[in-house]
DNA sequence: CATGGTCAAGTGGCA
DNA sequence: TGCCACTTGACCATG
């Protein structure tokens, strides 16, 4: 069975008029948080976690079982405690509702948290903030009642090599001892899409062996990275990482390819698809990463009927 | 050598 | 209403 999903925007409610719009990507610049701080945070988070309801509710009445939260629900939130804001109670009463929500219709919610996350990096001060950026999505999940299990990943790239790759790793496996059980049992890896970093097979032996986490596999990415196996062999082992739980896999299609444009990067992600995910006959949840997330959902609907 | 774009993901804030 | 700047890391292509 394939189960689609997409990430963060729903572009359509979105869309909508100001008043009515719906989303959970409300934010601010720098300058805005120095000045209103956390009580207009507490706000912005409030407002999100509103409109995360009202987005399970959009997908559950367009069967889709699969959804990826945005990072940014908490604008901000590096810089304090999700338990200081000052709509907290608010924020976690909802969130606890969204959860049930999402649980009562089978719905499947995940985590991407952003390229920042660099948990090989040998400098301590960005692997300070990533703990804290891991642990911040950790707690979002917990609240939204979500399983301590890659069920409800928390994904991320290892990213970077140093120069380095057998440190890198090291570091990477030694940190990831570091984090809390509310990230430990949901972190997944995914493949990159540069030649210099991780094919999937590399982490494989050099992450999942040692630690134990899952592996989401990126079609994408491995186009661009690979040891030479097939998009089979490579998607086969990292579908092999997951035990029990369905593997998730990403997949978009090139940009500079749609607009045939070579101006673009080849690995920038297109808004829509027109090329069906071949999962070789495989149980997986398909995370579509184009530009025009539910849009391009449907179109891939269309495309594997 | 410096800049901009990519991953993630567009949005806020002001002219 | 348009458009530019915007927290964070690291890497790579282009000028």
């Amino acid at each position: 069975m394939i189960n689609l999903g997409y990430a963060c925007i729903n572009t359509k409610l979105s869309g909508l008029p100001k008043s009515k719009r719906i989303t959970t990507n409300r934010t601010m610049i720098k300058r805005t948080f120095e000045q209103k701080g956390i009580k207009y945070a507490s706000e912005l988070a409030l407002a999100n976690v509103r409109d995360l309801k009202k987005i399970i509710q959009w997908n559950e009445d367009h069967n889709i079982k699969f959804y990826r939260l945005s990072s940014e629900m908490f604008p901000w939130a590096s810089e304090y405690n999700i338990e200081d804001l000052p709509d907290f109670e608010n924020i976690a009463r909802i969130m606890g509702e969204a959860g049930d929500l999402a649980n009562k219709y089978g719905q499947r919610l995940t985590t991407h948290p952003g390229p920042f996350n660099k948990l090989a990096s040998p400098k301590e001060k960005v692997v300070l903030s990533t703990i804290t950026d891991l642990e911040i999505h950790g707690k979002m999940l917990d609240l939204l009642k979500q399983p301590r299990t890659p069920q409800a990943k928390i994904n991320i790239h290892v990213g970077a090599a140093y120069g380095d790759k057998p440190m890198a790793l090291g570091n990477f496996n030694r940190n990831f001892e570091r984090l809390s059980d509310a990230v430990k049992t949901r972190l997944t890896v995914e493949n990159d899409d540069k030649k210099s970093l991780y094919s999937t097979h590399e982490l494989y032996d050099g992450v999942h062996k040692k630690i134990g986490i899952p592996i989401t596999f990126d079609f994408h990415h491995h186009k661009f990275r690979n040891d030479g196996e097939t998009e089979e062999e490579a998607l086969r082992l990292a579908v092999s990482t997951w035990g029990n739980i369905t593997p998730v896999v990403h997949y978009s299609q090139s940009r500079s390819v749609e607009y045939n444009d070579p101006k673009i990067k080849e690995n920038a992600h297109s808004d829509t698809y027109w090329e069906p995910v071949n999962t070789y006959g495989l149980d997986l949840d398909v995370m579509l990463e184009c530009k025009g997330k539910e849009i391009g959902l449907f179109k891939m609907r269309q495309l594997l009927t």
